[in-house]
DNA sequence: TCATTATATCTGGATATCCGCATATATGGA
DNA sequence: TCCATATATGCGGATATCCAGATATAATGA
């Protein structure tokens, strides 16, 4: 991972879905599908089809628990991705709105 | 230039030419477009659409020399972007091969 | 003024990206 | 086993992005 093109780094942070995502992932801990979904106002396969690409770019890690899939931040992301999303989450109104729609799902 | 939207700062930074060329300028200090074109190996158009682009996007400033412009960052880029480039830098053999093609023109 | 060099931009065309909808798969409980 | 919920993905279609080649603009010097 840490060999990863940081390119493709780049180009999987340059879509606000993924984006607004990767932060609130950052930011709340891992959340599942579904949780994203409320947080976003988006809908399923949008948000499903982000997040593997995500996965398979080795930025997210996924954990399948009963029916729900939780997705976290990998935890070899490098060191450069990780300052940039602390620097980007600091004054980002739409993260904050992003996180009050955030629904804890029962799972 | 602080109020930009990140997302457009990213899509700028998503690009192999652009992200090239950004890392050869924060690094070099500021350079021409011919003094690009022989550091990238790519034909003029490209290199002048894509840093009309950062220029737009708030990322690059202008100057006039005679018969050439120079690009520099901006003054004004926000402070996690040059982070950003800073972390790239390092360990980026692109960015070497880049620097050593460089020819420095007799402008 | 004319030719040369440097740079910017217009114009299609090719390719990549993103999306919604439909469908497939997986899990848990009745 | 059958159904409901959660998630993943295949499939066009729409849009965005990128590119090379041609042309336009600007500055310099003869």
């Amino acid at each position: 991972m840490s060999a990863m093109n940081e390119l493709a780094i780049l180009k999987c942070l340059a879509d606000e879905t993924r984006l607004r995502m990767l932060l609130l992932i950052s930011t709340e801990g891992e959340l599942c599908v579904c949780e994203l979904m409320s947080a976003l106002s988006e809908g399923q396969s949008k948000i499903s089809r982000h997040l593997a690409q995500l996965k398979r770019s080795g930025l997210l890690s996924d954990r399948r628990k009963g029916q729900w899939v939780f997705y976290d931040l990998n935890k070899s992301v490098p060191t450069w991705v990780v300052q940039l999303l602390k620097g980007l989450a600091a004054n980002q109104p739409q993260l904050e709105a992003d996180r009050s729609r955030l629904v804890r799902a029962s799972c």
